[in-house]
DNA sequence: TAGTGACTTATGCGTTTGCATCTACTCTAA
DNA sequence: TTAGAGTAGATGCAAACGCATAAGTCACTA
């Protein structure tokens, strides 16, 4: 077992303790995580994002995407209108509902990330932040 | 947004970033990542595993998990049966077939994730091992 | 400008997931 | 020894998922 074995198992290990932790806790209302990841990356981008674009983001199959959308399209927490420039795509953004519902999730769930990373040092943080930063950017 | 919160984001993203990449190869014959990574979990303990110790490990729910042994128990890749010390539980053994599955998969994907993080420099890689084993001990 | 291949999103369909609940067993203490 | 609380795993069911593919659009070329 290699010493990047062991490091990736040892991310995939934070990543599923940690993702359990944050599920397990009363924040979420009547969304999933994964809508809310949705829903947080699109209020990141203050431009309308194309479909293909968020699904870079998103940990989710492109037809699963899709249709995911269109739940959140119809509780209203998302609008998708025609892309002008490529009548192929769509232009999705937060509805006010859609960024006040992420702003209202955002914030206890920030917290609870500050405390589940609390036991690391500041220099720890930044460490984790230029490590796995590396380890994205490597590849896309 | 705090280094915390940061830090975190960027975990994520190199998690789903990589998990992508890992799963666009062709290197899983008839598993999904997921059964792999039940047949690698029970591969790393030698003696039998207890269902709930398992869903320790695995992001996923117990009826999920459940219900995805019993499909790879009738797959012919792990052994079920019941625990003679405490009448409720089972005991989780890989059959031969499967410890060999395992493996040949595997070794591959062992390969695959060296290649990913062959970014990162020895120091890099023990940093984030260290790290995220912080992480993932300080709540269990 | 018609044809071909690439690209973007949607849909059909069988499988898998999570939630709630159930059954069966264990443990504690009266 | 037995009632009651707690734990382990299984099951019913609706929702969500991934794969394969369709439908519509773009871009390039003959």
């Amino acid at each position: 077992m290699t010493r990047a074995n062991e490091a990736w198992e040892s991310l995939m290990k934070a990543y599923s303790v940690l993702m359990k932790q944050f599920n397990a806790e009363d924040i979420w209302g009547d969304l999933t995580m994964r809508e809310y990841d949705v829903l947080y990356q699109l209020s990141k981008c203050d431009g309308p994002l194309r479909m293909s674009e968020l699904n870079r983001h998103v940990l989710l199959s492109q037809p699963a995407l899709s249709r995911m959308v269109d739940r959140l399209a119809d509780r209203g927490y998302v609008d998708r209108c025609p892309d002008p420039g490529d009548r192929r795509g769509v232009r999705l953004t937060l509805t006010p509902a859609g960024r006040a519902t992420q702003r209202q999730i955002g914030s206890p769930h920030a917290r609870s990330v500050t405390r589940a990373l609390s036991v690391l040092t500041p220099e720890e943080l930044e460490q984790l932040a230029a490590i796995t930063g590396k380890l994205s950017q490597s590849e896309e």
